[in-house]
DNA sequence: ATTAGCACTCGTTTATGGGGAGTGCTAAAT
DNA sequence: ATTTAGCACTCCCCATAAACGAGTGCTAAT
């Protein structure tokens, strides 16, 4: 078992390394305000601290950084109550005083101060769209030639998709067809809306109008292109920006990743649905977050799980006030979609 | 004056060095090929270019590489005209051989396609809006406290926001609001609506509803909101590959323009609006793309123009065969507008 | 149990010296 | 008058070596 000192000096040396992103000797600790142990005791305890692999050398002899292991204890065992300097607070306050006019926004700029505050990458995974339900089917001509099929959620969204009228398609049979949508997809939820064009629509498009060919292949492709994920990111630059980053290839890869790896990422962040969570390094599944730690948290309305946030830094990063930070936006977050919600 | 020989010296040493990115020397160049003089009298000729400025060294004696000014001059006077290999003709076909259906997605794919081509990052504005005109609005109520106005443009596309009704207006005040926002809105240019919005409406308004004042907040705010510029990036993480990018603070100078210079960037595109343009290094205003080059194609349709195509790749670009992508490319857009449009 | 002392390790920096690719110049060849 | 061969010279690149210093592990003293 580890003692009460060594502990302590495992945490003195995590939390250097958070600030320094250097490694740190004996001497240097001792020499801090409040470590009041001779450079030989705390040597004798870094050693076993090695041992129990909670700490590393980077060559024989120079100061240690916390390993992986070091890393998850401290974010287990180690991690003091931390309270928010009066900036985040405040930060954090102004961005959820404007009135709330469209939940989308407040997500974005969510995610922008998350990584503000932190000079870390956010990425927020918005409202799920799995209780929402369709409100309303529109179809607007532009011209002779065009026309817009405009869809409405009931939370606010819309989604639209320009088409190509069929020839010698009339306006009284677009009516028809909207009518018939409306009437029997107004109301259903997002999920089942490809269900039901097939089960019902099919049918009774086939009966009543001429082009339904042409007409039903359009629906199928702008209703079954499945739900895009919300996924905003913050600051997307920052996470290169950290020190820990000089590798040119790992900075690379990383690059991609957030460019060209939001699918996986927003399945990643699908299946963190329980409150805080920290995974660190190799913890992470991503190769190339292995050098990173990856913060998620979710956020909730009625107790049902609508979206998560989440934080990509160095595994050098500051827990403490992360956590804290997401724990109260998080918080917020949900809030904000009750009172939005009414 | 350049003598022919020196011509083809210096296209030779171009040549190489956007294959290889390597300097070259004068014995290399001998051994090629289609070249038939000695070291010697090519070390003569380099000399000589070196004082032109068109090439130099890295240091006293390593190889040749091509200054700007010999980019410039090489895209001015050595370019030799480019057939496009059969597999690169036959996937621009195929990009624009389905059905047009949204001008937008073509666009995109014209991006994703440039960038897969080349291996540099593609950047195009989207179809300007300056010409087209507002189509339609509606308001949807959601709930009895949310709505959410849409508005939809002549060329399809649909912006939206939902906001919050105020208290106590009801369904036939809305209406109202609606009706004489297409009675005086519609057909108007997107570019004026802010203007009408106040020389108009704002009066009828006044005189017709009860909740004049945040009605028309939410107005504004909606349609002050200057229309974003439509920007697609296509492989993004391609230019940061090059080897040409070695160096850390480079490539993280040129990942943040690309990721949070959009504007810049879009207005810079915008300003280029004939023909096929190239910048050059320090040619280019904005310092983190003075290591690049950037070539810019504007495609039109019925003569005004539309929008601007751009790739953003190393100075030791492929000059030759970029800028016959982007030619075709560009007429098919034209073309492909042209026929959406019908 | 803690601490002082000391030899030892190893990364970092600086100096040194081939080796090699490529140049510039001069003199010979065409 | 061009073109080419020959050769000294330059400077990067790399390997080796030495001095330095931060930090360790161990032992002996407190």
């Amino acid at each position: 078992m580890l003692t009460e000192r060594q502990l302590r000096i495992l945490q003195v040396i995590v939390d250097d390394f958070i600030q320094t992103a250097q490694p740190i000797g004996s001497r240097a600790i001792s020499n801090k305000q409040d470590v009041a142990y001779s450079a030989a005791t705390i040597r004798n305890d870094m050693a076993e601290l090695e041992q129990f692999g909670l700490i590393e050398k980077t060559h024989t002899s120079s100061g240690r950084i916390p390993s992986e292991k070091g890393y998850r204890f401290y974010v287990d065992h180690l991690l003091t109550p931390f309270h928010l300097s009066r900036q985040d607070t405040s930060a954090i306050k102004q961005t959820f005083s404007t009135n709330i006019r469209q939940m989308e926004e407040v997500v974005q700029q969510s995610a922008a101060l998350l990584s503000e505050l932190t000079n870390y990458t956010s990425i927020i995974l918005g409202p799920e769209m799995l209780e929402t339900k369709l409100k309303h089917i529109q179809i607007l001509t532009l011209s002779d030639f065009s026309a817009v099929m405009i869809l409405v959620t009931d939370t606010g969204h819309v989604e639209h998709k320009s088409f190509r009228i069929p020839d010698g398609m009339d306006h009284a049979e677009m009516e028809k067809v909207v009518n018939i949508l409306n009437d029997r997809l107004a109301g259903v939820p997002l999920m089942m809306v490809p269900g039901r064009l097939k089960s019902e629509v099919q049918e009774l498009l086939k009966q009543h109008t001429v082009h339904f060919d042409t007409m039903f292949a359009y629906l199928r492709s702008f209703m079954e292109t499945e739900q895009p994920l919300k996924l905003y990111f913050g600051g997307k630059t920052n996470i290169l920006m950290q020190p820990d980053f000089q590798d040119l290839n790992k900075l690379r890869s990383l690059y991609t990743m957030i460019e060209e790896e939001g699918e996986t990422i927003a399945r990643l962040l699908k299946g963190e649905q329980n409150g805080l969570h920290v995974s660190i390094g190799t913890e992470n599944k991503l190769s190339a977050m292995q050098d990173c730690s990856f913060v998620t948290a979710s956020y909730t309305a009625d107790g049902i799980h609508m979206g998560t946030v989440a934080l990509l830094g160095p595994t050098r990063m500051e827990y403490s006030r992360v956590m804290s930070l997401m724990h109260v936006l998080t918080n917020k977050l949900t809030s904000a979609y009750q009172d939005w919600q009414k």
